[in-house]
RNA sequence: GCAGGGGUUCCAGAGUGGUCAAAUGGGCGGGACUCAAAAUCCCGUGGUUCAGGCCUUCGAGAGUUCGAGCCUCUCCCCCUGCACCA
């Protein structure tokens, strides 16, 4: 029974002693083949352990003790992300230090990580506040720097009033700061400091190609990248050529205006003296609509003063500011044909600008004066001088060929994906490791003077808290040893999870920042799992970083993970998401101390696909419970014997599929499995020893805890932990049992619904049942036992050819293949 | 708007050409046990009833096929992501 079993003791008992025995330590030489399994390390919130954790984390610790009883010498490490925004905002608040409030996050994550049986090489633990992990931080970005990867410029950014910091584009969610969905994205120029990934683009889109991951996480990757082709032309304004991007140079004999974004750095250099005060105007009413709602800004803009020069007509068309040009996308500027573009046509009626066609179409015959909206299907062009009467699509090429010749454009193409903006005004994150020499400028420390750690003693509260600490700004400069500043800014966060995999393959090194050898036999990572929500941040960051690593020759991979899997998340049992406000949070913990890790595991991969949402129900949960139950109190007393020849083929067809649905993360199918190999095993008089540890071995994955115990009581040698799966024995696996099976099945059912109906006409007096089977499918009758046990009748089998059979009612005849005749009486 | 993923029986969720009225769990109904309840166990759970049948179901419609929940097309709906990217 369920209730007697003290599943928490075993929980300990076993826990205990794989961590005594260093049972989870990988050694870097094995004769097993190598496999790598990752879940993205925690950030490590006083909080602790929520039951999203409980979950994505058990998904990778099954992954992970599958792939070692498949005999794989398995790297699963952990850690922690520890330096970051929440942490120093979580300290001021509780009045703490940074540091102090991440230690102690750290030590109470850990053991309750311990208590879900998660069988991580503690020995290879690390976290990201640590010197010694920041200091390759550092390093990698004084690489960065010779390369040129690193850059400081000065460029519109993202800055959000909450977190006092700028941030990287990935970290603007529909103009809100990714931390803060309350708090709109401010625009400043400001300098900073840059990775330069638009570099990559092309190897990181092409890298997608080769990856096992969800189709979903490739798309959006693809669409964050951003590819589009197009051509650049050339406008002449002042004497001066300004480069412009677009996709329909066939339309380029429409423009009839150009606009520049209101957050151009040389948006001035257009203005004339006249129109100076409207567009001030125009930006300070920009700035207060920013702080308002993005999503249905109207296009507004105004007018610069200036012209440009249409490079094909030469006709002069004036440039407007507006507030829906992207500033630091292309060249920041649009041509606009308001005839063929639905934005370019509501710009021009709002602000009376000339509309001219320049493609048509038979059915319909478009006047700029009378048209109600943008004709933007395809058609043939007019008013393009030379071009007219061609295809509008073909003309795109001819007019582009053209304007190459003409030196007056080119063929290009434009990506969305901006570079990443590394600095961050806060203090915990790693510090950017140069100084600014009133003499030698910006200057890099050198590598032997990593880390720069950060000081303890700062003030909080004001602005970036690194500034308040004078001993530590002030120093010297690495080249002339006179007088410089420290570089404030740290860095984003996301630089630690960027290279820390590689980290865990050698976390001690203390003399650089990995051993290659030990990466490359590690590496890449065979499975990586992780939210959806880091696909467009971590997930891109971590192949940039990657392929850097790569080109910079140490490491001979430039992917870091080929498989990846997406979870679900844990929701609450009003489908929504847990959270304290709502009061409906489940903790991993008590739910633990209730029912034992191995339920928990257990419930919360049997619902549905990993992938999907898990919603939460107390029911659901006691049905898991429940089973476990069963099964441990099955197997606690066992006496072994002999397995029937059907058992043998069950329960290796089981394992056979079992590997299949493991690996393809079918969790919840396999448990399905597991329960019905189960129900079997219950009405098996004997099996054997060796199924019995079979079957122990595959629920061992989802469930470590009792099934290392009952490993024990069998008195095998070792821990399960450790054990290797037997070989399917396909010999073993005869399709003839199955088909018994359905066969008794179908006779069951069809006897089933004979008897109801006569049992509601006639009494109750039926005791015997004659079956009559076509000769060849007897044998897969031949035990109809579980058949007599359940309809309460005798039942006597017969081939439709037995002469010596009974049959008063002569219903032989009627027996079908698969369909047995039937006499009852 | 664009892109991706989906719509399965009361719920959750398996299932991708025949043995599917459709796994499994929950819920619900009935039964056993009990003085009773809880727990546990067993049975049932689309309709209908004629002895194992018949009819209607897997978002809607059309098609391919001897045969479709599963394949193709069109449409509707839901979720997710990007969103003024020129």
């Amino acid at each position: 029974m369920a209730e007697f079993v003290n599943f928490k003791e075993i929980d300990v008992k076993w826990q205990e002693a794989w961590e005594k025995e260093k049972i989870f330590q990988v050694s870097d030489q094995s004769k097993k083949p190598k496999y790598y399994v990752l879940d993205m390390f925690p950030y490590p919130s006083g909080a602790g352990l929520h039951m999203g954790h409980a979950f994505t984390y058990t998904l990778g610790d099954i992954y992970t003790r599958f792939k070692r009883l498949q005999g794989f010498n398995v790297l699963y490490p952990i850690g922690y992300d520890s330096l970051g925004l929440p942490a120093e905002n979580a300290a001021i608040k509780n009045n703490t230090h940074p540091e102090d409030y991440t230690k102690k996050s750290i030590a109470n994550f850990m053991k309750q990580q311990k208590a879900m049986g998660w069988s991580y090489d503690w020995s290879r633990a690390l976290k990201t506040s640590d010197p010694e992990f920041y200091k390759w931080d550092q390093w990698i970005f004084l690489q960065m720097l010779e390369k040129g990867i690193a850059y400081r410029k000065k460029a519109p950014v993202n800055y959000c009033p909450k977190c006092e910091s700028v941030l990287a584009n990935e970290q603007v969610v529909n103009g809100k700061c990714w931390r803060h969905e309350d708090t709109d994205i401010e625009i400043k120029h400001l300098e900073q400091w840059f990775y330069n990934i638009t570099k990559y683009v092309e190897p990181l889109l092409q890298g997608l190609e080769k990856l096992d991951w969800p189709e979903r996480a490739k798309v959006l990757q693809k669409n964050w990248i951003g590819k589009s082709f197009g051509t650049e032309v050339i406008f002449n304004i002042n004497n001066e050529d300004w480069k412009v991007f677009t996709t329909r140079p066939d339309t380029l004999y429409g423009v009839t205006f150009l606009v520049i974004s209101a957050q151009h750095n040389r948006l001035f250099d257009l203005v004339t003296k006249e129109q100076k005060s409207k567009v001030e105007e125009f930006l300070k009413k920009l700035k207060s609509v920013s702080e308002k709602e993005l999503e249905n800004l109207e296009k507004e803009g105004v007018f610069t003063g200036a012209y440009a020069i249409n490079p094909l007509t030469k006709e002069k068309v004036p440039v407007y500011a507006g507030n829906f040009v992207v500033a630091d996308y292309a060249s920041g500027m649009v041509m606009a044909v308001p005839s063929h573009d639905q934005r370019d046509f509501e710009f021009a009626k709002k602000y009376g600008i000339n509309i001219k066609v320049v493609i048509q179409n038979k059915e319909n015959n478009l006047d700029s004066k009378t048209m109600q909206r943008a004709y933007t299907e395809n058609g043939i062009l007019v008013n393009s001088e030379k071009f007219n009467g061609l295809n509008n699509r073909a003309a795109i090429d001819t007019i582009t060929e053209y304007l190459q010749h003409m030196s007056l454009g080119k063929k290009t193409v434009q990506y969305k994906l901006r570079d990443w903006l590394i600095s961050r005004q806060r203090y915990w994150g790693t510090p950017i490791p140069v100084v600014y020499c009133d003499k030698c400028g910006i200057v890099p420390l050198n590598a032997k003077d990593l880390p720069v750690t950060l000081p303890k003693d700062v003030k909080f509260g004001q602005g970036n808290p690194l500034k308040t600490n004078d001993s530590w700004v002030n120093t010297t400069c690495p080249k002339c040893k006179g007088k410089a500043r420290r570089e404030t800014d740290t860095m984003d966060t996301f630089v630690n999870s960027s290279w820390y995999y590689l980290r865990y393959c050698d976390p001690k090194n203390s003399k650089e920042i990995f051993d290659s050898s030990k990466v490359n036999h590690w590496c890449p990572i065979d499975q990586y799992i992780g939210g959806p929500e880091h696909i467009t941040m971590h997930l891109i960051y971590i192949r940039f970083y990657t392929k850097v690593l790569h080109d910079l020759g140490l490491i001979n991979f430039d992917e870091p993970a080929l498989r990846y899997f997406t979870q679900g998340i844990v929701k609450a049992a009003d489908g929504e998401r847990m959270s304290k406000s709502r009061g409906n949070v489940i903790e991993p913990l008590d739910t633990i101390e209730k029912f034992g890790a191995d339920a928990l595991r257990f419930y919360l991969i049997s619902n549905a696909s990993p992938d999907k949402d898990v919603i939460w129900t107390d029911s659901g949960m006691q049905s898991s419970h429940k089973f476990i139950g069963k099964v441990y109190s099955f197997f606690e007393n066992i006496r072994f014997g002999k397995d029937s020849e059907k058992f043998e083929h069950k329960i290796n067809k089981t394992l056979k599929e079992f590997f299949d649905d493991v690996q393809n993360f079918k969790y919840n199918v396999s448990t399905i499995k597991l329960r019905a190999l189960f129900e079997t095993m219950q009405n098996e008089k004997t099996i054997s020893k060796e199924s019995a540890n079979k079957y122990i071995q595959m629920l061992h994955v989802f469930c470590p805890h009792i099934t290392e115990e009952l490993w024990n009581r069998f008195g095998n040698k070792g821990f399960i932990s450790q054990s290797t799966f037997d070989k399917v024995n396909e010999s073993k696996i005869n399709l003839k049992f199955d088909k018994e099976d359905q066969a008794i099945e179908n006779l069951s059912e069809d006897l089933g619904k004979i008897l109801k109906v006569i049992q509601d006409k006639r009494d109750n007096s039926i005791s015997k049942a004659f079956v009559y089977v076509i000769p060849n499918e007897l044998e897969l009758l031949k035990d109809v036992s579980s058949i007599e046990k359940k309809t309460n009748l005798t039942i006597k089998v017969f081939a439709v050819n037995d002469k010596a059979k009974y049959d008063p009612e002569n219903k032989a005849g009627k027996a079908k293949s698969n369909k047995p005749a039937i006499h009852l009486e």
